[in-house]
DNA sequence: GTCTATACAGCGATAGAC
DNA sequence: GTCTATCGCTGTATAGAC
């Protein structure tokens, strides 16, 4: 591993543990036992550590969704979603201090919230596509409809917040990934909705 | 207005809106025109300057309930869910900055995190008495029951993260007090949605 | 109560030797 | 590439005069 991977390696997890506004370059490069100067030979600044870093988690995003197929099949819709949550567990730091960092690198900000407006046309997507097909209750409004989609990627961009919320023994994605689905349940038709308990539970 | 009451509101609108992590006690000072060690005569440190926040926080929460009379009629409900968010985004520091603050003060995220609990108890009385009455569609199971509750805990605590991902046409409580009570309706029989979604839009 | 002055620690970042 | 040393700045907090 060269010395730059150690730097982003112990930088995720230190930002994530101890929260990005009390880890400083020294922190960093005492924990893998180099001097700061040599850190800042590889990273001109901390905010550059921090670029770094979401750019590799963009990547990573990016990357978990050319491997999904386009099918909406229920366990490959959990699923992709599942990777999608590993990934942000990850990389925890970008989501929990999310206000320290796009105050300080507002480029962050900008594009993190154009990531969240395409998950949730992707999200938008896949709800017409189940309305069409009737699986809906057919009470449901037009204007309900698009609240779930509003939802849904409220839900997606809180979750890691929401882990201090809840019981501990939830603190894992596989779990969030469910949680994320049983918002689903009560907009489907009785048909539907048993066939995704029967899934979630 | 005592020099302490104005230390306490400059701290707040700076807090607010430059963030915690970035207003020291040198700014609030400057900002009321106060000399930095006037402020700590009346503050010993910036930690003790958030505590008090915090306290006035707790305690108009706590008043605002008093003044809550026990009905659970739609448009008193909702009523009581905007006041409590008025208070919310009043203190909204204490919401978006919440990461810095809890790792600052670990008594306010105690503090805070019963809070949430006692809130969550309230909730799950209405959602039963809902229930007793016959007001949920029948399909709806005891499991997607207590979700419901973890799911409106989560909106409410996470609902001011969620002004910056929203159009800014909605960046007010008042619409959030409405959106919060929107993940009641795909719950309800087809006659109780018709009379909520009525007073939400 | 309010001021000025200052101590002290820690931060980001740079210089220069090896 | 990596080190040590150091600069300049900012943050919290205190001392002592008025």
């Amino acid at each position: 591993m060269t010395t730059k991977e150690k730097i982003l390696n112990k930088a995720i997890s230190l930002f994530n543990t101890k929260g990005t506004e009390n880890i400083t370059t020294r922190h960093i490069a005492k924990a893998i036992a180099i001097s700061q100067g040599n850190l800042h030979y590889h990273f001109p600044t901390k905010n550059v550590v921090i670029e770094e870093l979401f750019n590799q988690f963009l990547a990573e995003i990016k990357k978990a969704e050319r491997f999904k197929n386009n099918s909406f099949e229920k366990e490959e819709v959990i699923a992709s979603m599942k990777g999608s949550f590993k990934i942000m567990y990850k990389y925890r730091f970008l989501f929990t201090d999310n206000e320290i960092i796009w105050r300080r690198i507002p480029k962050i900000k900008k594009t993190m919230l154009a990531l969240f407006d395409l998950k949730k046309s992707q999200i938008l997507e896949i709800i017409k596509l189940y309305k069409s097909q009737g699986k809906f209750r057919k009470e449901i409004s037009e204007e309900q409809i698009l609240f779930l989609a509003d939802q849904f990627i409220f839900t997606i961009t809180s979750w890691i917040g929401a882990l201090k919320y809840m019981g501990k023994r939830r603190n894992n994605y596989d779990h969030f990934a469910r949680f994320t689905f049983r918002i689903w349940l009560p907009y489907l038709n009785e048909k539907e909705m048993k066939a995704w308990e029967k899934i979630l539970w």
